[in-house]
Parts: structure tokens; C-alpha cells; sequence
DNA sequence: TCTAATTCTTGACAATGTCTAGAATCGGTG
DNA sequence: CACCGATTCTAGACATTGTCAAGAATTAGA
């Protein structure tokens, strides 16, 4: 599992380290994590790790496109491993919790947008905001 | 136009103070603006205010969806004053400068996800990233 | 093993946003 | 207009998130 992780590191020309291999682990364990939350299960995981070497690695593995970093309205980053496929996101405004969904029209249909405004985009960011089963049932009204 | 800011703040049940008028004018004269420069706006026309009153307001405002919140990935949060139409942004990665845009496939398509996990969805929040005209041909490559 | 380059650690710093207590203002009533 | 209660504003401290910089440790290659 961390061989499988060396491997892509040196295939995308980034250096091996211990706290890369298990930053890259947490965050295929923890979808949709906090830096801060990262931080503490890469600590649990190899014993110690700093705050900037957690920041410095997120930035770079999202750099190099090994990891997706999304940021929510009035949240911290989050980060994810499944890239390459412009899925998107749902999150609850009330538990925070976040899942995966794929776009409703089909294939990135959003790289379209209506009048583009001259600008050559890269990329669409959807973020669907709601209620959670959980708290659609706990706080009804 | 003042009176215009209070009928809509008094109908919505938010008093009315000189802060939030000149807030809700700071937002309409200039989309997409941060907070911090929204209370350099708000400071130049009326005077003086305070950050608080600043922040305070804009929570208010956009909890009464008078005004709209969002939040760039790496940015501070920008708010408009064009609510109820659920139209997206594109944003230059260069130079970060915000601009309006339609959807590509209709009315509001995207508050329709492929598999919505049993959420309730009241918002579909869409960022476009990219490169703006200026930013293409100023650094080419 | 040895060396150069990169990365990690540590601590300080900056930006954004929140919390609290007291002063000022607003809205309603006489 | 004066009064009163409730809301809002001010001022300052504080929390969180993220960045910068210098020296120590680790990695990659020979």
C-alpha cells in the first residue's frame, strides 16, 4: 500500500519521504479532511509530523494533481485523492458532513459555461449545499 | 436609492441603521468584493465603521438572502448583491479577478445531482477557474 | 559512504473571522 | 419631543487557518 504510494510520488517526479507516504495514505483514508484533522492522523500514524510539513505537502501533491483541495464556504481546506474525474460535491449545512456526487448532465458538462467571458477555463468547482438525511430527520421544519 | 436599501431591509425584518445601508450600497456598487475592502468602502462613504459592524452585517444580510457569500478556494470571501438566480463565477487563477456567469445548460440544472445521497439541496455553488483574457495574452505558454 | 539538493522542524508572523462587554442608536409609545 | 427596552455598534482580545524563514535532518545518486 505505501510501495503503491512511493511509486506515484516518483512517477510524478516528487521526492519519498515517510511523512509524504503517510500524508498521501490519510488523505485516501480520510476523504474530504481537514488539514488540521490530517495533521493529527498523520501524528498518529508515524508518531510526529509538523504543521508546516502537512501544508507544504498538501500544497504540492494538489499541485501535482495527486490530490484535490476544495474549499467550502466557511470551512477549512479539504483534501481528496480521487481526482482526474471533475466529480463534485454535497455538503450539509448543518453536520459539515461532505459525500462525492457526479454531475447530473453527464460528462464535466460545467467546463461549458453559458458566456465564458473570454477566460480559458481548467476547471469547474460544484459545491451542492443542503440538509443530510441525518439532520433532515433530527431537525425537522 | 437609500430609500430603495431600507424598504427591502425593513421588509425582511432587519432594522435599519446607517451602516447597513451604506453596506448593502458598499455591495451593490461593487460585486465581488471582499469583506476587507467592503469596510474601506463602507469607511470612505459614511465616515466610520467598525470591522465588526462589517462582518456582523454581511452575516446577517446574506442569512436573509439580501446578499450572497462566497468563499474562492485561497481567497478571502467576496460577497454580491445578486441573489435568487443561482448564476455561477469564473475566476482567473492569475490576477483572481470575479465574474458572473450563466449556466450552460439551462435553468438552474446543476441543483440536480446524478445521486444526491438523500440531501436536500437548496443551493447549487458552481466555480469556474481559469485564465482571463488579460491574463492569456500577458503571459503566454 | 559521501555529497549536494531537497525536505522537515521550529518559531514567528499575517490574514480572516469570532466573541464579549459596554456605549450608542433605533423603534414604539405617550 | 421624551422615555424605555431591545437591538446594534464600537473596541479590543482572541481563535483559526495558512505562510515565511533559518537551520537541522533526510533523500537520491555516485
Amino acid at each position: 500500500m505505501a510501495d503503491d504510494v512511493e511509486q506515484l510520488l516518483r512517477s510524478n517526479g516528487v521526492q519519498v519521504t515517510a511523512q509524504r507516504i503517510a500524508i498521501m495514505s490519510a488523505v485516501s483514508a480520510n476523504p474530504h479532511t481537514t488539514a488540521d484533522e490530517l495533521h493529527e492522523v498523520v501524528r498518529a500514524d508515524i508518531g510526529s509530523v509538523s504543521r508546516q510539513a502537512v501544508y507544504d505537502s498538501l500544497g504540492l501533491l494538489s499541485e501535482k494533481n495527486l490530490i484535490r483541495r476544495i474549499q467550502p464556504n466557511g470551512s477549512a481546506a479539504r483534501y481528496e485523492d480521487r481526482v482526474g474525474d471533475n466529480h463534485h460535491h454535497v455538503i450539509c449545512r448543518a453536520c459539515g458532513v461532505t459525500n462525492d456526487v457526479d454531475c447530473a448532465v453527464g460528462y464535466t458538462p460545467c467546463l461549458t459555461a453559458e458566456d465564458d467571458h473570454g477566460f480559458e477555463i481548467d476547471e469547474a468547482e460544484v459545491i451542492y449545499w443542503g440538509l443530510c438525511p441525518t439532520c433532515r430527520t433530527s431537525s425537522p421544519g
